[in-house]
DNA sequence: AACGCGGGGCT
DNA sequence: AGCCCAGCGTT
């Protein structure tokens, strides 16, 4: 049966395969590390023109490791999970100091570069290397889930131990680094999510899953979302050509990203209750500004968070300090990396005097 | 072991 | 609205 499974993936990937990428056969550890990091959590259409932009603009890691950290977060900017960027910034450094620049290429020396964990640090050993190193993610636990008939929930730790030991079972001695593509690439073109081609599976005959009818509950997950909502009130102060602005850095949301000057509520707020709150006192005090607009409410879906967003356009004549805040030109506010709802508010010219 | 972290596409 | 996506780091 396993070996039925792992010929099949490699005859359809030879034979029936057709989805391409720009990273797919790529050879450059630099080029896959990047790549993968990418596409953590994140879509090969989403991910694709971003790779894009970091190849042109850093050829190498060298590039990379010295570029200015607010330009690379200002590339990132828009494909979210920023943690993602920082660390690769990260590793990018450790692979000059450490490794002189030269990608490491043992499994381990691999895993220990910051942002890769099991998944990564396996596909760049296997897609660079030819490592045995199989790669289980979102794909894999869904294929093997369903083909074998496994309902250990994949998020739990005992099923996190059970696959990973079946798909390094399954793993062809010699061919890693196609039967790694093969079958994330089978889980992302055939047994899809939702509606998997079952009837055209050249798997399906011997897929347990889908004999029993069970594919569509297969596979098991335990965690149940929790979103919370929350919303923002920004005020967009500006004096003469300036706006203030700053960097987030506690732990939550967008760290490392730049926001105007928030007053975060339990619930929605008039604008006009907004400025009379305390929050608005203890930052505003006793300046005194105009009360330019007030723009519509923006939006967000997070994965575990709702946030409404709400733009306060304030002016002042004399320049004030906002303590933790500071005035920057608004012609270079595109030199910072801001978060979606604060680039969509940007880009709707109308509403604003920007 | 559980939780937090974006943004987008599809149903 | 709910689910998932070439997952990882922190607590």
């Amino acid at each position: 049966m396993k070996q039925f499974f792992t010929n099949a993936l490699l005859d359809w990937n030879n034979n029936e395969n057709t989805r391409s990428m720009p990273w797919k056969g790529e050879k450059d550890p630099y080029r896959i590390w990047l790549s993968e990091i990418i596409l953590q959590q994140t879509r090969v259409e989403q991910g694709w023109a971003y790779y894009e932009k970091f190849i042109l603009n850093y050829p190498t890691v060298q590039d990379l490791a010295a570029a200015p950290e607010e330009a690379v977060f200002r590339l990132w900017q828009g494909l979210g999970y920023y943690a993602r960027c920082k660390n690769m910034l990260a590793a990018a450094k450790q692979i000059v100091s450490q490794y002189h620049g030269h990608f490491p290429n043992t499994h381990d020396s691999i895993l220990s570069l910051k942002g890769i964990g099991p998944y990564t640090a396996a596909a760049i050993a296997s897609f660079a290397f030819n490592l045995p190193h199989a790669v289980l993610d979102g794909n894999v636990f869904r294929v093997l889930s369903r083909f074998f008939d496994i309902d250990t929930p994949i998020d739990s730790t005992a099923g996190k131990k059970q696959f990973a030991q079946l798909a390094q079972e399954l793993l062809p001695h010699g061919l890693s680094a196609s039967y790694n593509q093969s079958i994330m690439d089978f889980g992302a073109v055939v047994c899809k999510p939702q509606q998997p081609a079952c009837n055209t599976c050249p798997l399906a005959k011997k897929c347990k899953g889908y004999q029993q009818g069970l594919t569509a509950l297969l596979p098991v997950k335990t965690k149940k979302l929790v979103i919370k909502k929350r919303y923002f009130y920004y005020l967009v102060l500006q004096h003469k050509d300036n706006v203030y602005i700053r960097k987030r850095t506690e732990n939550d949301i967008w760290q490392n990203l730049h926001e105007f000057i928030l007053i975060e509520t339990s619930g929605p707020e008039d604008p006009a209750t907004l400025q009379s709150s305390a929050a608005f006192k203890a930052i505003m005090g006793d300046i005194r500004y105009n009360m330019d607009a007030a723009s519509a409410t923006f939006k967000q879906q997070l994965t575990h968070q709702t946030i409404h967003s709400q733009f306060l356009l304030l002016s002042v004549s004399k320049k004030p300090e906002i303590q933790g805040y500071t005035a920057v030109p608004r012609n270079q506010l595109d030199s910072y990396a801001f978060p979606k709802t604060i680039t969509d508010f940007l880009k709707n010219r109308e509403l604003t005097l920007f």
